[in-house]
DNA sequence: CAGCTTCTCTGGAACGTTCCAAGCGTGCGT
DNA sequence: ACGCACGCTTGGAACGTTCCAGAGAAGCTG
């Protein structure tokens, strides 16, 4: 049961545990006839070095905590896997931790990570305020993921909401239609830019920007659309805060029995894989998700390996995604 | 930069570190006085205890190790939910780790995560062998989930695939079908027990059983389901190995001019999230996922808590959920 | 007031590594 | 043959906790 240490593989092999230390860490320092004694013994009793210990001696654990909100979200699940990817492959490991939609959970998720002593942190869609976050900084990296700040403690990688409105609205524009809506999802993360970015398209084209209070859930695209409908002036286009609240409001349309794209255009935000499915087919504007989590793990390890201690702020552009629910208006 | 230690604490409070560590642990067993005084020393210098030195002396870190497959299939994510919850709740930790289709990349995973000395180990969707397995098992205790096996060394929770598959069969037939095709997929994990469930299910209705070989995929299913339309003598109901296939055969119906439920009723298996969308609205069978995560910590805790040192299997029933793609056939 | 128990607190050992200074041969140049 | 550098190896200290035996003080009992 109790699991061999060095020292067992030490009097194995006949040599100090120093030794065997050395041979696990730098092989090629050790001679041919004690790294074979070593590992032979180590291979028998089924060794297997204490990452507890080395972590207690080197005040390092080479870990990154990676605290995320949602793991239902495949956005997340996207970035955490470029995240795991980049880490891995640079000699370290992610450590994820999810579920808290509460604040307080969350406060939980942090705490513990950092007694854990993760070497650096990761936060993806956090509702906590920078300037807590700030205060936990000096103690180790922190990064911010899919949210933007000027901090000069945090680093950030963010992709350009504001530029992903308006390449939506630039499409619906060039398709020919002149009546868009935008279901913005309040102060929700990322939100406020998008909406921002859809303001200003929309001037930009001469447009009258006409905005409904939506949120970034199926249940919240659906009553911004029926609030839409019943509304009268039915737009031709609906550019939607997320894929969840478009998915909402296609459901409303279709309830409706108005038909899309023929009626009503619609764009969604995000890329989903569902966005995909053929019965969905949703144009969207995708985001480089394992490119934001490879990102954000860059701006870790340059503060760990590198010593970088300046606030760095990554800003990743959006691409349009056309399918079938957008086309021109009709007549 | 340097983090402050129990002894810090303990200076500045005038008082032994052990009586620091003593409040940390159980403040109630400290006199007013002291307690009052370490903890606002504590307070003052922004104390956190170190989990890695705690780790190392009572040689468990109180986390719980998860290794799963692919963060992107939701129903690992729901699982790995139940894990956290459930884990939290008794006062552990849980450690994700994702990411691996290839079995290099799974083998590394755990032995990383044995190094880095976790308590227990869930692993999900492993393709791993068995035997392999076993092997690590005298380390810690180890459960796998969504998978079966009648192992002495491991523990197990799974979904009954076999009643799964007589629910959707039952179902069928409840309707009024008799033609019924089962797309398989082979030998993934958990597809044969489907399988030989909707063998049985059929004989026991005096039907005749018929399989097109599939896969787990979108893509599989609608292969498969062109299959089955190429081949004749197009059968009224159609039973999925997943949802995943489903929403392929679906497709491939769609495409071809049928109706469902009304040319071919369809079941998938899962209950994904987005076989609930209105545009989908799959009838499928649901798995309660979140509470296949809480057993298996509870199967762990056992082991770990209480002790326990023979393996328990433990099977939970599946439900179907009736949707609109299944209806009475055609005249 | 002696002897006990109870409460509160303490110092040292232990956990399994890494790191460092130093020891020991051995071979080489002079 | 001497000094020196070099390669290989070693023992002890350190990392920041918890655990344990036990020290004092205080309170209780008869």
């Amino acid at each position: 049961m109790k699991q061999p240490t060095i020292l067992d593989v030490a009097e194995r092999a006949g040599v100090s545990k120093s030794l065997v230390s050395l041979v696990m860490r730098e092989p090629e320092r050790v001679s041919d006839t004690s790294r074979e004694a070593v590992l032979q013994a180590a291979q028998e009793l089924g060794y297997r070095p204490n990452a507890v210990a080395r972590s207690l001696v080197q005040r390092r654990t080479r870990v990154i905590g990676v605290v995320l909100s949602d793991l239902h979200n495949p956005f997340f699940a996207d970035v955490a896997d470029g995240i795991e990817e980049a880490a891995v492959q640079r000699g370290y490991r992610a450590m994820l931790s999810s579920g808290f939609l509460a604040p307080k959970r969350e406060r939980i998720a942090i705490e513990t990570m950092l007694e854990l002593r993760v070497d650096g942190l990761i936060m993806l869609g956090s509702m906590m305020k920078v300037a807590k976050i700030e205060r936990m900084a000096d103690a180790l990296p922190i990064t911010l993921l899919g949210r933007h700040t000027r901090s000069k403690a945090l680093d950030s990688v963010g992709v350009d909401d504001s530029a992903g409105a308006r390449q939506a609205v630039d499409h619906l524009v060039s398709l020919g239609h002149e009546k868009i809506v935008h279901i913005h999802a309040g102060t929700a993360a990322g939100a406020p830019r998008r909406r921002s970015g859809y303001e200003k398209a929309m001037r930009r084209h001469d447009l009258q920007p006409r905005l409904v209070k939506g949120a970034f859930t199926e249940s919240g695209g659906a009553a911004a659309m029926r609030e839409i409908l019943d509304g009268g002036d039915i737009p031709t286009a609906v550019f939607a805060p997320n894929d969840f609240a478009a998915l909402g409001a296609m459901e409303t349309i279709d309830a409706a029995g108005l038909d899309i794209p023929a009626d009503i255009s619609l764009v969604g935000y995000d890329d989903l894989a569902l966005a995909a499915l053929p019965r969905i087919s949703l144009t969207t504007i995708g985001q480089p998700r394992a490119d934001l989590g490879r990102q954000a793990v860059r701006l870790v390890l340059e503060c760990l390996d590198a010593g970088r201690t300046t606030a760095r702020h990554i800003v990743i552009p959006p691409t349009l995604v056309v399918r079938s629910t957008t086309a021109p208006p009709r007549s």
